[in-house]
Parts: C-alpha cells; structure tokens; sequence
RNA sequence: GGGGCGUUAGCUCAGUCGGUAGAGCAGUUGGCUUUUAACCAAUUGGUCGGGAGUUCGAAUCUCCCACGCCCCA
C-alpha cells in the first residue's frame, strides 16, 4: 500500500518538484493577491473596443484563474465567470520573470496584472506586466481538446469535469437558476417556504423502501425520509395554508438513469385548491421556466419537441390505457378477473394477488408511459396505488390524482389531498396489511398523521415536482447523473 | 436480478491472424514570440482494470471478479 503512494505519476512528481523550489523562495500558497476584473467584466466592458481605441483607453487591471491553454506567448486562464487571454512574452520580463514563467504549469492558478490590448487576431488580451503563480496544481489537466469524456471519471471528479468542460458547467448554472425560479415563483403567489424533518421515526408520504439509520444516545432507528409529505400536511392542518419544501428525498431503490437514491423533490400544498387547480399551475411553472432558462417556450428533449406555450393534454389513467393498449370495451375494467386478463393478454408482469388498482397501474406503466411523448396530465389514479390522496366523488374506486408525464417519464404527482381522518385511518390500514403480506414499499400507519386530520385539515391540494428529472428535461439530458453535481457511484476498491 | 458493450501512457484513442506496445495532446529540452486545438525539431513516458487458465508465446483466446455505460425486468 505504501509502495502506491511512493509510486506515483511523474508528471506529479514534476511538478511536485517545482512546489518545492517555490516553496524554498516564498510562501507557496500565497492569498493576498487581489482581483480587480473578471473575465466577463473586461469582456463586457471591452468587446466593441478596437484597437485603436483600446491603446487610448489603455485600462490597466488585475485578473487571476486558472491557466487552461498555453500557446507560445499566449496564456488562457479561466476564472468563475469565464475565460481570458494574457500575452505573456519572456520578450518583455526580467530573468527572475522568465524563471518564473517556466516554473508554470496547465492548471495552476496565477494571478497577473497589465494593460488590456486586442492582438493582431483582434483578440482581446491582457499584456502581463507581472504576474504571480498563487496556487501550484500538482495534477495535470485532462487533453485541452477533447475534455474530459469518460463518463465514470466525469461522475467521480467532477472537479475535473467543471474545469474542462463547459457544456457540464453549463448544465449546472442551469440548474441553480430553475430552482432560484422555482423558489422565486412560489414566494410571489404566496408560498413559504418551510424545512421539514429529513429523518423520521415513521417514514411517510411515498410507497418506497426507506434507509434506515440509527440514533445512538436514544438508541432508536430512524428513517430517511422518503417524502415531505405527511408533515408539509400537519403544516396545513396548523394554519400555514400555502407552503413549500425544496428538499432532498431517499429512497432505497435501484440506481438507473432515472433514479439516484437521494433526488430533490419539490413538494408543495395548497388550502382551499382542488387538483385542477394545481394542473394549472403546473403548465404555467412549465411554461414560465423555459422562458426564464431557455428563452422560450419551445423544449427540445433527447430529440423530441414540445410546445409549453400549449396546454398539456389530459387523460385519465383507463382512457390511456384504451387508447395505446386498443381496449375497445370498458368492461375489461370492471372486475379483478378481467383486468387480470387483460393484463395477461397485454402480457404485463404482475402478481395476481395484487389489488385490481395496483395491477391497473402495472398496466400502465408498462405499456402506456413510455409511449406519452408529448406533455400530458394523466388523471384518475386507483384508490389502491392512492392511500393519501381524496376520492372521487363520482367514483370511489378512484381518486383526484393526476401525474404529469412528458417523454415517457413522470415530472409531477399531485392530487387533492385526502383530509377525512377515518377515511385516512382505513387507508393506512390497508397499507399495513399489504406491508404484512410483504409488500417492502407499503406505508407504515401514521397515528399522529390521523391525529393531525382529526383536528381538521381544510380542503387542500399538493403536489410534488421532480427537480432532477425537470432539470434533465431543460438541459437536455439524457441521464439523471449528468445533472447531479455528485451522482451516487459505487466506490473503487484497491485492485492489488 | 438478466443480457450486451467497454476498461491500453496523465487525457483522447489505435492495436491486423496470438509473435512481445503505438499515435495525438500533455510533459521534458531547444527554437519561434500578436497566437487561436499556435507552430518547428528532438525526446521521456505502459503491471494493457484485477486474478486464474489455455499456449513455446496472451493487450488479443477461455473462465472468475471489480467498476462503468446501454437495454430488459
């Protein structure tokens, strides 16, 4: 083991050497240096200069980043807000620059000033009158044409993959400005938003197999959660009619690129709404983020199009099923004997003692979701697969649900919120029996949830958002892990 | 869980029929010094993911394992 670190890469051990020489002359991490421009601010302040005009202006600066391109005299260095030239001739420095000079690497972090000028390429450029290596890079920089591709490293160091490659960095701007709207958007119609307990005692709100933990001083295990769900609830029941959690959820389930076990969830609740209203909401959210990130209303996902200007389509979950699986007559519907058939003869996977509703969706899932490229609101979910949202008032074997589904995948699962307490009571319970009959994402019975509802929780409607997967369908992505900055990977064991 | 593909220099990739390892970039040395993947010349660099097997001989064929990607459940 001790041989490895011994062994090690003589490109490092280069530039290793080169610390020490700058370690013997000075302090080698220096941190007094101070900027005066970024490279967005000279670009901004500078880009219809000529030439001319620039030697009139003759701006003097400070810059500093990393040094990503070395060619000849010329010297790129990257900072936060992007890339900069510097004209670096050993023409024009003492001996003690140019030794200096030599002692820099791809990859370190210099900081310089001088005079702003444009080349002879027209080239906007800083000429270094002097310049400082603030941080040595011991590491070499992957190709400085190609990048960093392979997609394992990419995930692992993702350090590296922020350096290189901008289409990444890209993606994770993105990001960060969906969820600042999204925070913005909800703040404006009202919406606080709240932090509710991550680790639980009674996991909640999802069908999904939780992690568990343990409690060392109350000698108790807990539960991660694997939604806000119940609690964001008791916050309605209490009186805070309109909030939101923008949060992390776990869920202890496959990884694919999909499904990473944490993911961020947008859950949100809102009193005196009914589903409907939140549909309305969510097509407006929708169409207002890709103005907001991509300046238009016009997505285009992993070669499809879709138009967010337009309203989603709506359909319930047995029209769905009519329409892609050609189900002509609707009594295949109506018992558990016949929708087993039809599932057999569609030839879904499904186990028989599953309720009808659960089969129903199984149905769905397999052969319908897929197949709904363009944005639509499927509604009408089963009272089984539903244990937390209200029932139809025409129909009790199906709830006020609905989910929205664009390019085959769910983005959003809302529904009216289901606020009778003994009905609640018998949900839980049939979740509880399913749990015992071996269903591993069954809900526990929440007793303090019932509680809550017995208080009285006003008419409400709630939804959750998938961030991630929203965050794919604005960036283009085809992988949740290209739009977690660190996706969950299994870790590299000593291969000696 | 099942199937397919992949893993070779720091990075990006070649590697023929099984015959003993190659390029570009990066690095090093020198030149050039208003370039744009800068250029020119020379040059260093490998436990071919790990292990076992077949063979006179394995990056190459077989098996096992690890990790990743894709598809299916």
């Amino acid at each position: 083991m001790s041989d490895q670190i011994v062994e090690e890469n003589k490109l490092i051990a280069q530039r290793r050497e080169k610390l020490a020489a700058i370690r013997r002359q000075r302090p080698a991490f220096p941190n007094d240096f101070r900027r005066q421009s970024t490279a967005i601010e000279l670009i901004d302040a500078f880009a219809d200069k000529d030439k001319a005009e620039l030697e009139a202006i003759a701006k003097q600066t400070t810059v500093a980043g990393r040094i990503i391109r070395m060619r000849g005299p010329f010297v790129v260095i990257q900072d936060g807000t992007g890339q900069f030239q510097l004209y670096m001739s050993n023409k024009s420095f003492s001996k003690e620059q140019t030794a200096q000079l030599k002692l820099l690497d791809l990859g370190d972090i210099i900081g310089a000033n001088g005079e702003v000028f444009r080349t002879g390429q027209g080239e906007l450029t800083l000429r270094v009158a002097d310049f400082r290596l603030l941080t040595k890079s011991l590491r070499p920089l992957p190709d400085k044409y190609k990048g960093l591709t392979d997609t394992e490293m990419r995930y692992r160091q993702r350090y590296v993959d922020l350096i290189v490659n901008q289409d990444s960095r890209q993606i994770f701007i993105t990001r960060s400005r969906i969820v600042r709207f999204i925070r913005q958007y909800f703040e404006e119609l009202g919406f606080m938003e709240v932090e509710t307990p991550m680790m639980q005692v009674i996991p909640g709100g999802a069908t999904a197999r939780p992690f568990i933990t343990h409690h060392n001083a109350l000698d108790q295990d807990m539960y991660l959660r694997v939604a806000p769900e119940l609690f964001l609830k008791r916050l309605v029941v209490g009186g805070f009619e309109k909030v939101f959690e923008l949060n992390r959820n776990f869920r202890n389930e496959g990884l694919s690129t999909r499904h990473n076990p944490e993911f961020t969830m947008l859950e949100f609740y809102q009193a005196y709404a009914v589903y409907g209203d939140l549909m309305d909401l969510t097509e407006d959210l929708f169409r207002k983020i890709a103005q907001e990130v991509l300046g238009s209303t016009q997505v285009n996902f992993q070669g499809s199009s879709y138009d967010f200007s337009r309203a989603f389509a709506r359909l319930t979950v047995l029209d769905a099923i009519k329409q892609y699986c050609e189900v002509k007559d609707d009594s295949q519907f109506d018992s558990q004997e016949s929708i087993i058939a039809l599932a057999n003869q569609l030839e879904v996977h499904f186990d028989a003692a599953w309720p009808k509703g659960k089969i129903l969706m199984e149905i769905f899932e397999q052969k319908v979701e897929a197949q709904l490229d363009q944005p639509t609101f499927i509604t009408e979910y089963p009272i089984e697969v539903s244990p937390l949202a209200r029932c139809n008032d025409a129909n009790h074997e199906f709830t006020d649900r609905f989910e929205l589904i664009i390019g085959g995948r769910e983005l959003a699962n809302g529904f009216s919120e289901l606020n009778d307490p003994e009905d609640q009571a018998e949900r839980f319970k049939a979740q509880v029996a399913q749990k015992e009959s071996g269903d591993k994402e069954a809900m526990h019975y929440d007793e303090d949830y019932v509680t809550a509802l017995e208080y009285g929780m006003p008419p409400t409607a709630g939804e959750g958002i998938g961030i991630d997967r929203l965050v794919m369908l604005f960036t283009d992505s085809a992988s949740i892990k290209d739009v977690l900055l660190f996706p969950h990977m299994r870790p590299q064991h000593d291969s000696n």
